[in-house]
DNA sequence: TGTTATCTACCTATCGATAGATAGACAACA
DNA sequence: TGTTGTCTATCTATCGATAGGTAGATAACA
């Protein structure tokens, strides 16, 4: 992996921890090993940095979910693929979902990170709301407002989770949105 | 009101807004108009400022909530009671939950902070399992899960009406946990 | 020989925290 | 009634650490 491909990693990870302001430039240069002057020879400011990881991780969470009208798997096995890639963050990472932090921080983010996180949201509930529209019962309206529902249960879920140290609490949370 | 109130209540202010991370004592101190050495005087660390914030909070949002098992209010009703005290920190006064934030960053919060944090999840999911218990259909178990999914989908509908500029999200997503 | 990537060395601004001083309120006591 | 001591709440000034960011030298490599 190059340093490049490093540091968006180790970017990532740290956000998904420790949030936007919970991280810095020698932090991230510590880890991958070089200085911090040759992280901002990759990406000038905090903001650029923050704006291509949140795009990359927005761009890498939908590829694995698929495609949400692929007719050989049912909505209800995607939705639980939504559950799962959620789980693995939350349960065996033990971090949050990187938007779940910066949307929680979208007051302090540079302009251009802001943007990212609003996609990321904007894109999840549009897969969201293609999955509960093939459910037999589950309107135009219905489908949109369902996935509003999971994707606000879901990030809500993951801070639970871990303010109350407790993986389960996840499980508790989400169970309602699993069964349809 | 003394300094020590403007204090605490220009913290929780910032904290709602901005986070943890977001905000310092000089910036209280200015706002209140003190110095931040005087700041230093009531709160030695930033830790203690957050403790009392977060456990200030957390009873004043109880007190609001009231009573769940007063009988002359309906299980529904409190329900939309409790909706509303969200509604209105996310879209009147346009800020998260004070919880819901720190929840976000619990990871780098100093013990005591996130050991309040954690209180005002407990007591919160023990208020909502209680008044869905008083629901027709729904038996002790299923209260308790019903009351973390609440709990969750509250938290992210707030930073999804933030992140997508759209407090009309917060409606979106709360409408299910709304009707019973 | 350029181009790309990394380095050393530094900047300014701000952070949380502390030291030491002071003005005024209040109480104890000779 | 004065005097003495203590407490509260604030101040100025400063600490070491760290933040994001930059200029210019240097190394690696196509």
């Amino acid at each position: 992996m190059s340093k490049l491909e490093e540091i968006i990693e180790t970017a990532e990870t740290m956000i998904r921890e420790r949030g936007y302001n919970g991280f810095s430039f020698r932090e991230i240069a510590d880890v991958v090993g070089v200085k911090s002057a040759s992280v901002h020879y990759h990406f000038p400011t905090k903001g650029d940095l923050g704006a291509v990881v949140a795009r990359a991780y927005t761009e890498k969470f939908l590829l694995a979910l698929g495609d949400p009208e692929v007719e050989k798997v049912t909505p209800k096995k995607l939705i639980e693929r939504y559950i799962e890639a959620c789980r693995y963050a939350v349960v065996t990472q033990r971090k949050m979902c990187l938007c779940g932090m910066l949307g929680a921080e979208v007051a302090v983010l540079p302009d251009e990170v802001a943007r990212e996180t609003k996609v990321f949201f904007e894109k999840n509930i549009a897969w969201l709301a293609k999955v509960y529209a093939r459910m037999a019962n589950v309107g135009a309206a219905g489908a949109l407002g369902r996935a509003y529902g999971a994707m606000a249960t879901v990030e809500g879920a993951m801070i639970l989770a871990r303010t109350l140290k407790d993986p389960d609490a996840f499980e508790k949370a989400v169970k309602q949105i699993a069964t349809s």
